[in-house]
Formats: structure tokens, sequence, C-alpha cells
RNA sequence: GGCCCCAUCGUCUAGUUAGGCCCAGGACAUCGGGUUUUCAUCCCGAAAACAGGGGUUCAAAUCCCCUUGGGGUCACCA
């Protein structure tokens, strides 16, 4: 394949959808794969909104997800500009082409004289009216400035194929189509023909982008011929669905999503974690923004995965990959035709995956502005500090999954006499149970005069202290747990004990006891 | 509704282009067992699908037709 071009096309919308951006990433790795480039251009038509406001979170998305462009916003590139508002005089001089050679003609006819039902207006349409206006009359509307748009002239009885790359043969009649406006009247290009210009005055090589597109590609390949430019490979690739289901993924839907039992654990962790961190109203991030995966503590190379992996494979059996593996083995004929529903569970398990491919020292850094944000920390970059929390994350082995999930292990940040204590826990571990106080009291004060406080003493400490008393280690570990955590789960107990530390500990059953008895 | 697309375990998928290697493989989730005298892991195991009906063929998940179901799209949006 020689120089590969792809693009990804996104209108500024003030947030990069899940969805778009495994269109995109689709591009850029048929891009990356063929050793050709990957344009980002600027849909940015209609300019009602601040433009670098609405841009801003979907080019830091790509920046945050590694995805660079060849050419866009930026950085530039020879098929400039690569705005599409800036790009006007190239869409009039087609049109004016168009409207020369015949293929297109100004249309005068207003909204309200087409009639309403379907077949009523194909019919209407499908006559021209426009076009059987005499010299007169067309001189009589000019001079009276009456608004007129430009139609593309769709030939009658003609069978449009389009060879996609990833549906097959597709047809469409042409009969069945009304004659697109491709021009507004107040002088500004539609997509159908901005889009058609844009690629391939950019030159690209393919068109790849999501099915709802596949029903306007005829439009698009009809004006492709009537300038005389070659037509791309298409592909269209399935949508990504909503999950649980086989609907778009769609913002409008929001509400709904909410209640979906799928969908419910992604929008519970937002709740949990963006108050905590400062984010009033949880900053106004969802699932469906890629930027709720990165505020939220998801990994790139986890999303990256999971995007790739949803609506294409690369086997029968691999589901790990890296980019540049992915890159390696992209292709088109691997996609899938069918839409596919994003899954929180399996994306938490690639999540786990990659997060647990990192050092220690990464997983500090990714986890350290959870902690500063949440107040839990004032600098993570305090050797002392920087020190506990690597301890932590050493005790939470494969708890960690999502960076944020630090913040659930808060009782090893907070002041002994801040803790709080998990109330169902504390009342089945400790307040229910007379014997529990007595036991902990005792351990307490072998505690206090241990030599060593390191996990594996404190594991001997414990078994001989059971042993001592005739019990079951099931007896005291709980109410030890949450005596000193304040939860009924956590890290295991012996380095749990051994990174709060001797006094600390002390302190806390100490506490607890105190609560336990109502003093 | 018209047009178009799609259809394998609950989910993501392999297998469909070149029919037999598939009474259908993997992963996530689920359930059971083991390890861990705590928690999480981990290990082992189980259950779980070719939408239905017709063809073609010695042979069909795979090819053809029909039905059903799901979805997309029908703008002077992109």
């Amino acid at each position: 394949m020689s120089n590969v071009r792809t693009r990804f096309a996104p209108s500024p919308t003030g947030y990069m959808h899940i969805g778009g951006m495994r269109t995109a990433l689709f591009n850029w790795l048929w891009a990356r794969h063929n050793g050709g480039q990957f344009i980002l251009r600027i849909d940015d038509t209609d300019q009602e909104r601040n433009l670098s406001e609405a841009l801003g979170p979907i080019l830091q998305a790509f920046k945050w997800l590694g995805l660079d462009w060849d050419e866009g916003p930026e950085v530039g590139g020879e098929y400039g500009p690569y705005f599409q508002s800036e790009r006007n005089d190239l869409y009039r001089a087609a049109v004016d082409q168009l409207l020369t050679e015949g293929n297109a003609y100004r249309c005068y006819v207003r909204t309200d004289e087409i009639p309403s039902g379907r077949d009523e207006k194909l019919e209407f349409m499908r006559q021209r009216p426009s076009l059987k206006l005499s010299q007169s009359e067309l001189d009589q509307y000019e001079a009276e400035g009456r608004p007129s748009v430009v139609r593309l002239k769709v030939p009658h009885d003609q069978i449009v194929k389009i060879e996609d790359a990833v549906r097959g043969h597709v047809e469409f009649d042409t009969n069945l189509m009304i004659d697109p406006v491709i021009l507004r009247a107040n002088g500004t290009p539609l997509y159908n023909l901005a889009t058609v210009i844009d690629d391939a005055q950019m030159q690209i090589t393919h068109v790849i982008r999501a099915e709802e597109h596949l029903s306007n590609t005829p439009i698009q390949v009809l004006i492709y011929q009537a300038l005389g430019y070659d037509l791309p490979q298409f592909a269209h690739i399935p949508f990504v669905a909503a999950p649980g289901g086989k609907e778009k993924l769609s913002k409008r839907k929001l509400e709904k999503y909410r209640k979906s039992p799928q969908f419910k654990k992604m929008f519970d962790k937002a709740e949990s974690v963006f108050p905590r961190i400062g984010l009033e109203n949880a900053g106004g991030l969802d699932p469906v923004m890629v930027e709720y995966y990165e505020k939220i503590g998801y990994l790139p190379e986890a999303i990256l995965n999971a995007l790739a992996r949803l609506g294409w494979s690369l086997d029968d059996k691999t589901e790990n990959m890296s980019l540049d593996k992915i890159i390696e083995n992209f292709t088109l004929d691997r996609i899938v035709k069918s839409a596919a529903g994003l899954d929180p569970d399996k994306l938490l398990s690639f999540q786990s995956h990659w997060m647990n491919q990192l050092s220690l020292d990464e997983k500090v850094e990714r986890c350290s502005p959870f902690l500063e944000n949440a107040g839990l920390v004032q600098d993570a970059s305090v050797p002392e500090i920087k020190q506990r929390i690597s301890q932590v994350i050493l005790g939470m082995e494969d708890r960690l999954k999502v960076a944020s999930d630090i913040l659930d292990f808060d009782e090893f940040f907070v002041a002994d006499d801040q803790l709080e204590y998990d109330p169902k826990a504390f009342k089945k571990r400790i307040q229910k149970s007379a014997e529990a106080v007595i036991l902990l009291g005792k351990l307490k004060d072998q505690l206090a005069k241990a030599d060593d406080f390191g996990a594996g003493a404190l594991d001997k400490l414990l078994h001989d202290f059971v042993d001592a008393e005739e019990i079951g280690m099931g007896q005291i570990i709980h109410a030890l747990r949450v005596s000193v955590s304040g939860k009924g789960t956590g890290i295991g107990m012996f380095d749990c004990l051994a990174i709060l530390g001797r006094a600390s500990c002390v302190r806390r059953i100490e506490r607890a006891i105190a609560l336990a008895q109502g003093t």
C-alpha cells in the first residue's frame, strides 16, 4: 500500500466521545501500520461556540492516549488549512465547477413549498422545479434576492456501487435519492460536500468512519465522480454500542445509562472519586467522554487496548496488546461487522493487566495526584510520604486497578484520631463481642512492647498470641483489622500493621476499645 | 415506514473470503473447588452460543433463499 493517508474529522463539541476515539484510533492505526500519515481536520462549519474551548478537550484526549497527528491543528501541514471554516474558497470553487458543468443547480424551492409526505416529497423534488424556471423567472428571483441553495443533480436510473473494506459490496438506487443540498443559502457548504473536497484535496486514501455514515456515502461518491476525483477506499466500521446493548453509545442517553446495571458501576465510581478530588458534579464527566477515564485514573495502554479489541481482533486468543503490537497487526479485514457494546468489566480487566505492568515507582506516580487532590497528603514527593505511598501500593497488590483506587485505602493517610470506622464492620467485629475487646486489649500491650514491628515478626507475634490464648486466628484478626483500619477488608493484615507502625496501631486499638465501651 | 447494515456463549470475539481439522476455541463476567488460619490474588473446574425455516452438498456456523430479530439513516447537522 503506497502512502496511506487517513483522517479523523471531529467537530468541536467540547468533549471527546469514547466511540469517536475508537474511530480515530482505527484511522491512526491504519496509517501507522502502513507508515502513512494520520490527519486531524476540524469540522467547525457551525461556528457557534468558542473554538479553543471546544477543541481543547479533543486534542487533549489524543495527547493523553499518545495518538499523534502528522497534519492538523498545532502542527500544520502542506494540505491545510485544517479547519473547515477556513476552507470556504475551496468549497466555493468546487460548487462553481459543479454548477458550470451542469452537475449541480440553484434551487429556489422554499422549504414550505415541499410536500410533507415522503413519496410526495421525492416525486416533487425529482421534477427539479427550479430547473424548469424560465429565464425571466430566474431574473426576477435574482432581482428580488430570493434565497437559493445549491443542490447536487443526482443522476436518475443509476445504481451507486460501493466497495467497502468492511461491508463489502453495497449499492444504492439513485432513484430513491433527493438531490441533496450542498451549499446553504448563506453560502456555507454542507458536510457531504465539504468532506469530499477535503478528503480529495488532502489526498486521503482511506476513509475509515462509523457505519452511520454509510447511508450518505452514495451522495459523496456522486460528488467525487462529478468532480472527477478518484474514490478513496471506504471502510465503515461498526459504532460503539452502549454496554449490554446494540444501540449507538450516545451522550443524549446518559440518564438511561445511569440506570443500566452494566453501566452503573462506572457512574458509581465517578460519584465516589470525583467529589473527593475536588470535581464538583463529577466535573461534568461521564463514561461517554474520554476525559472521564483519564481523570479517574485509567491508563492509556488500557483504554487503547480495550478500544482496539472493540470490533477488531488479532486472532482467536490474544487479548492484551501493547500499542506497538496492535500497530503491527492491525488490518482492515479483521474488523468485525457488527456493533460492539463497551464492556466496563472487560475494560477494567485490561486496566488491571496494564496497571500490573507498571513498576512500583510508576504506580506511585499515578496514584500520588489523587492523594494530593483529596487532601490526604500535602506533598507526595516528600521522601517519608513517598515511602508510605510505596508501601501501601505494594500492600495493595492487585487491588490497585485504577489509580484512584488508592483513595479506598485512606486509612494509611489519615490521623489516628480522624480514622472513621465502618459502622457495620465495627458493630460486627468489635462492638458485638466482649471477647474481642478483651483480646484487643491484651494484643495491644504485646504490640506496644514488640521489639520488631516488621510484617514477618508481627505474623509470628500474632500466631504466638493466638496459641497462647487458645483461640483461632479468626477470633482476633477481624477485630484487629477493623480497629486499626476502620474497615472489614483491606490489604494483608501484617503489612497493614507494619505500615501503620507501632504508635498508630496502639493508638487506634485504644481508640477502638474506647469507642466500643462507649467512653 | 423507505433505504441500508448486522446476526456465534450474558458480553467481547475466533472460525465465514478458499464448506470437512468445530457435537464450535479464547477472554471478561458468573458459579463451584483448592491455596491463603485475615483480605485480595492465584490455581483447578463447571455452566454457557452457531436466531428460525427451507434449500445446495457425501458434508454447512461457513454457500443460496425466505422469515424473524436488532441497529443505523432518512436536515439548508456532522
